[in-house]
DNA sequence: TATGAATGAGTGTTCATTCAT
DNA sequence: GATGAATGAACACTCATTCAT
């Protein structure tokens, strides 16, 4: 409720000059008022109470309510951070693969979540937006790195050699979405629920694509 | 200034006399609207207009916007036919059992998709509204539905042991929800991927919970 | 709250045939109303609601609310009855006429007060309107009654000869209409406080017009 | 299609910087409209289209409609030039005191007569406005003021000593109120009728409130 | 540059009225 | 005749945007 401390000690009259610091108030009140009542029920005028500036600014700055929207979105990323993850050493076994999947991405939504919310809601109802959904998420890259993190369990015969990767490498990043976003956002569950619930899934990925024989040796 | 030619066979004149039917058009055309637009951005008038009748009607059936889009949630469901389905005889093997499941969640989800859209888009926006997405959606039942349907496929031995049943039904449930609904319209993939993508899912949950040994008489 | 008890044991579906009943309902309702509420913000809902009957009746009996006004201020008054009064011989005194005369206009005013309020702020405010009112209100009969009373109070001699008697009437039937109506519905005098001032009054008002002779033998 | 014409040296565009100025326009506008039509008969969209400016100026000014009407009341009075009158020297009789008191009155209700007819008006019919009609109105002060005044005849030798003060102070301003605003704004009487009246009313008022000797000597 | 004043297109809703039954 | 269903014009009000300063 209390202003953004970014920007501290607004007072009446023209404000200071110091656009990057006031873009980043205004995108930072933006995505939290976005997400907390939808882009629509958020007017304006809250957003710029919130950050103590005129409304005016919204459009100097972003050239309006729509131009701050994307703004919120590409602020969304510091992609190269999250995607490093992906690029860490290949777990022992498959479930260990998927448990640590699952939990960095729990973690990763949680944290990014009001974000996802807006683009989420909005993109499911605003054809012209599942566009930019597409642009700005990053489940491409994810993909990809899955996919190629996967081909290397192969030829370390952790993976077996019956499935698909590329259905692997989906089915794992759809379980993340699902628990790091739907069920804690639109199912209302705790994390707690979430955190078990993610066990069992890598459990049950391991038990899935794991190669048999480095199964048994793995599970012993 | 001529009367609309939008609405044929409707002269500009007013009266009808068929209110249930009146209704069904304005629920059909709000959830058509809502969907395509979102609840915010959909006028009364548009809703009105495509259905030929003033915007006043909305007021006196549904008693305003909010009415109307309570009465399309409501609308959502024949749930009963659409829950029989989880009682017919077990498949063959697990693989079978998820195959069908993902076939007939897909399908279904399809169908009531615009419907489902308002709802999610508005549950993830609308905190109050969450509620509601709870008391609507049919999770709850497909979980337990599920949950007995794999207690008996567990008694038939095709079932493996170790693992926790009710993970297994929400994992698969959850499998549904993402096919039939996050694929197609939020990331706008087109059916015969989704189709492709199920068969592959499918397999793989039967390959995680599949019975060792049944899972073995069974493929050959 | 309760429905008038002029149209009684009414159930739905289309009402008993008699209309005249039912207009003086819909006219007793209405004036209440209006009364209360002013004429614009009484819904003809409203009236409906309280007679229990349909809106529709109102434009069918009285071709719309505005007749249904005009129905009303025609139903003021039974001027016979309420002009006989001045008719009445004289009294022994200017003072005794003052007193007598205000309170009965007095009474008579608050009998008819919902309907005079009505009329009267209507008239305020609706030039058209105050054409109306002079028809209807019977300042121009109660004033020629009062001419020709203090007419005769002038040969009898209790009537001084150095007033005008127009303007002697004139100022009494103001009085009348002030302690009447003005003090109590727009100051919100309580009747005790009227019927005191009215006493004083009629006092002052026989020590203006009362002849001096006359006067004496009449106080002593 | 055209821009208006009806509001001269004005361009279809927005800006005028002079806040002050057009909240006194507003009001001004929305005060004779208010009494020639009535507040509830007065839509926003004439008040703005009469001074040149948008509807939404009522709402940012005044918050409303509501807010407007308060605005109008509270505009209605330079109370102290008008009550200063009442602070004058005794006249050398009390036809006098009485003339003289319903010419300022008349005068001064006449200059007011918009917002007094508004106010009237709407008192009679929105009860809780009455009182915001007893908080407006100088009735008490006047009062208080002639009470005092007609102390100080009586102590002059003036004022006949067998009369109520009180009742004689609220006798004369009835006279006031009703000579100046039901004559001509309930009854339609032209002012020369008014002022006719006037006379004749003083003339009675001295004649019942004088002292019987001072009246002699001062009539001679 | 940043603002507050001002806007106008558009909102959901109201309500006296009309008409088929 | 009397009704409920239906209307449409109008309403006060909202809000992202514009512009003079």
């Amino acid at each position: 409720m209390t202003p953004a401390t970014t920007v501290p000690n607004r007072r009446s009259g023209p404000r200071r000059r110091d656009r990057p610091a006031m873009e980043a108030a205004l995108i930072e009140a933006a995505t939290a008022l976005f997400a907390e009542r939808g882009y629509e029920s958020t007017k304006t005028r809250m957003i710029a109470e919130r950050v103590g500036c005129s409304e005016a600014l919204i459009q100097n700055y972003f050239g309006g309510k729509d131009g701050l929207l994307l703004a919120v979105m590409r602020s969304g990323g510091e992609w190269e951070t999250y995607l490093a993850f992906f690029r860490r050493p290949l777990c022992a076994s498959m479930e260990e693969e998927a448990a640590e999947h699952l939990t960095y991405v729990i973690k990763g939504l949680t944290a990014r979540a009001p974000y996802l919310r807006i683009l989420v809601s909005r993109a499911l109802v605003d054809p012209s937006f599942q566009a930019s959904y597409g642009e700005y998420t990053l489940r491409k890259q994810v993909l990809a790195a899955l996919t190629e993190r996967f081909d290397r369990c192969r030829q370390t015969g952790m993976l077996s050699d019956s499935v698909p990767i590329s259905a692997v490498a989906e089915w794992l990043v759809d379980m993340g979405f699902h628990l790091g976003f739907i069920h804690p956002h639109l199912l209302g569950h705790k994390p707690a629920q979430v955190t078990g619930l993610a066990r069992d899934f890598a459990r049950l990925f391991g038990r899935a694509v794991q190669h048999d024989d480095y199964q048994t040796s793995k599970e012993k």
